[in-house]
DNA sequence: GGATACATGTAAGATGTTACATGATTGT
DNA sequence: ACAATCATGTAACATCTTACATGTATCC
């Protein structure tokens, strides 16, 4: 079995939270702006299916009228969410799976403690900006950056993007600390 | 059929500059900021396939040494991939595919006339404007904002990244104008 | 009584990932 | 000779999208 993929974490950190059914799960990403997940039907139920084959999560009937399955987090689950929670932040996140980082960031409030954030804060910056540093020094060979064609610009939102979230990284880091006291 | 994936435009996009081979592609996207797409050879070559059945593309075995296939774009090809450059941008661009809207904009600079970018960014603007306002007022009615877990930080990030996004096609704007001179 | 929201699913199809597989050419 | 790179593919697998399908409870 592989690695367990962005949406099915989400649904465990959400279960955890509080124990869902799959439909409160879908209504939790369309109205909030958790939108990032499909809140098809397609998607959520065959993730849970997923997630109880894998016992991380376990289902029992809710008490109230009407037929609802209320899932809820196993201990293994629970293990396996943390574990996700404090993977490091590697080059490749960075550039292909940017947005489990921040959903990763997320969820940390309510299951690690402050520092363990305060750790992937700076694992994120410092992978941002060697990154930067890398596609700064690609224009500058390939001569791009002089250039104004709509790609050179478009190549220019990519590396303010990194920017702006290194600023966050900063700035996210200096609330945290703050919220200690 | 269903409509072609980014990926399969993109590919039109490089062939169009520069008649290629499958390898080539490959390569612009490992050593280029193009990383963005995979250089699997297990996506690339079943996508030329895919391009050549819709007959928007072409084979042409190269004249030099090594065995390769040179792919160029045909006129079908070359049709289908101005009509997807100027495909309006949508909310649901905004909120599920931006990187997208971003490879329109870079490929518009060498196939359309600089007005239709400049429309294609008002566009991107507006839909900017009011899904960042729409973020804005869920933060206030959910109370999000005066807290202060990872949750509402992540939550921010989103938020200044459309904003940075937005800045961007102020900046670009002007720039494509001043270059018009 | 009818509309809307609740609630759970399946089926077909497309896309993409990883890993495997093969062979030719070039440089040293 | 050998390694690296060129060059093209296939197979298995997982995931996700769209659309279809079904039935219940609640509100007006």
């Amino acid at each position: 079995m592989t690695q367990a993929s962005s949406l099915e974490f989400a649904l465990i950190g959400l279960l955890k939270q509080k124990a869902q059914s799959g439909y409160d799960l879908r209504k939790a990403f369309t109205t909030t702006p958790m939108r990032h997940f499909s809140d098809s039907p397609g998607s959520i139920y065959p993730a849970l299916r997923r997630l109880q084959t894998r016992k991380w999560i376990s289902v029992s009937k809710d008490a109230s009228g009407r037929k609802r399955q209320l899932f809820r987090v196993t201990q293994a689950g629970e293990r396996a969410f943390l574990e996700w929670l404090q993977t490091p932040v590697t080059r490749e996140d960075v550039i292909w799976r940017i947005d489990t980082v921040f959903i990763r960031f997320a969820f940390q409030g309510d299951n690690v403690p402050r520092n363990v954030s305060l750790r992937f804060l700076d694992q994120f910056e410092e992978q941002l900006v060697s990154y930067t540093r890398e596609l700064r020094q690609y224009a500058e060979e390939s001569g791009l950056a002089c250039s104004s064609t709509t790609g050179a610009l478009a190549f220019a939102s990519g590396v303010e993007g990194y920017q702006s979230q290194l600023a966050w990284t900063r700035q996210a880091r200096k609330k945290l600390m703050e919220a200690s006291s």
